[in-house]
DNA sequence: AACAAATAAGTGTATAGACACTTAATGTAA
DNA sequence: TTACATTAAGTGTCTATACACTTATTTGTT
């Protein structure tokens, strides 16, 4: 569906304007679509993406400002994304042996299971989401990387 | 920056993985720096949003349910944000004449004033914000705009 | 060694998003 | 016309974002 038709909105001053609209609008859909999946199993997208990065570890541990460093969304809070997950059982606090301030993170193997739960239908989502093609995606991708100088 | 380096992420499992990630990421960077310029107005970005749409109502009055229809995340809740906009006199409600039910929302001088003193800022905003030329802005819109279906 | 600067984690607070719910008014149909 | 469903607006509550701040620890300099 056109932008100008999901926001009621006839026209925009330029591409440019209009871009920046349809990057917020999009990533708007995504959100809501993709919650759908989170929602049973009680997890936020924020807190998905904090179990990635975990996970992406491969067992080694992180800090938290290591975390932060790796979120999509820069200005948000690791340290109490942490703490809700702390409280879920999927992740795990230990103190850093080397560095007192540091807090190195583990993700549990309750975390992991939650995670192979969602791999599946998550790819799946992915597809039905992005209606385009391979060539397509490439594309998308290309120009929002470039986009950001 | 390519998204791998900005998330510290050496791959992804494929093309419409990362895009999803890279729409997430994307959006973010541009809240974070489009807020610098509503900051010093006390502005949200939201509040800038409904601002626009009673703008685009040239001066007809819009239901907050309307309101909601337009905005660009479709969750975020109207009737708060008219409230927040109407405690610093930029909009005023109205009871509607004909459905005692829905209330009208019109745009103040104030409220007008405020997106005059952001609109040549914004424009300008938002070409640097946006490293790609006309053809490959077009070109985005037209992926956005098919992405979703 | 002493002290200031820098860093890591966490806290406080306001705004917004997500979602269920309430209340009031209107529409519809027996 | 009464009764029930629908719609519009608003409220309550939890989570997250944005941003300033505190505390503890480490680093770097003299």
């Amino acid at each position: 569906m056109r932008l100008e038709d999901a926001i009621k909105q006839k026209e925009f001053t330029d591409s440019y304007n209009k871009a920046i609209v349809n990057l917020h609008y999009t990533q708007s859909y995504l959100v809501t679509k993709q919650s759908s999946l989170f929602k049973p199993l009680s997890l936020s997208p924020e807190q998905y993406n904090v179990l990635r990065i975990l996970r992406g570890q491969k067992g080694s541990p992180i800090t938290v400002s290591s975390i932060q460093d790796r979120m999509l969304n820069k200005m948000s809070n690791a340290s109490r994304l942490v703490e809700k997950l702390k409280q879920k059982g999927m992740v795990v606090r230990e103190e850093c042996p080397t560095d007192r301030r540091q807090v190195d993170i583990l993700i549990t193997e309750k975390g992991m299971d939650v995670l192979n739960q969602l791999q599946n239908q998550m790819h799946e989502l992915n597809r039905t989401l992005i209606q385009l093609n391979e060539e397509e995606v490439d594309q998308l991708n290309f120009l929002l990387d470039k986009l950001r100088g």
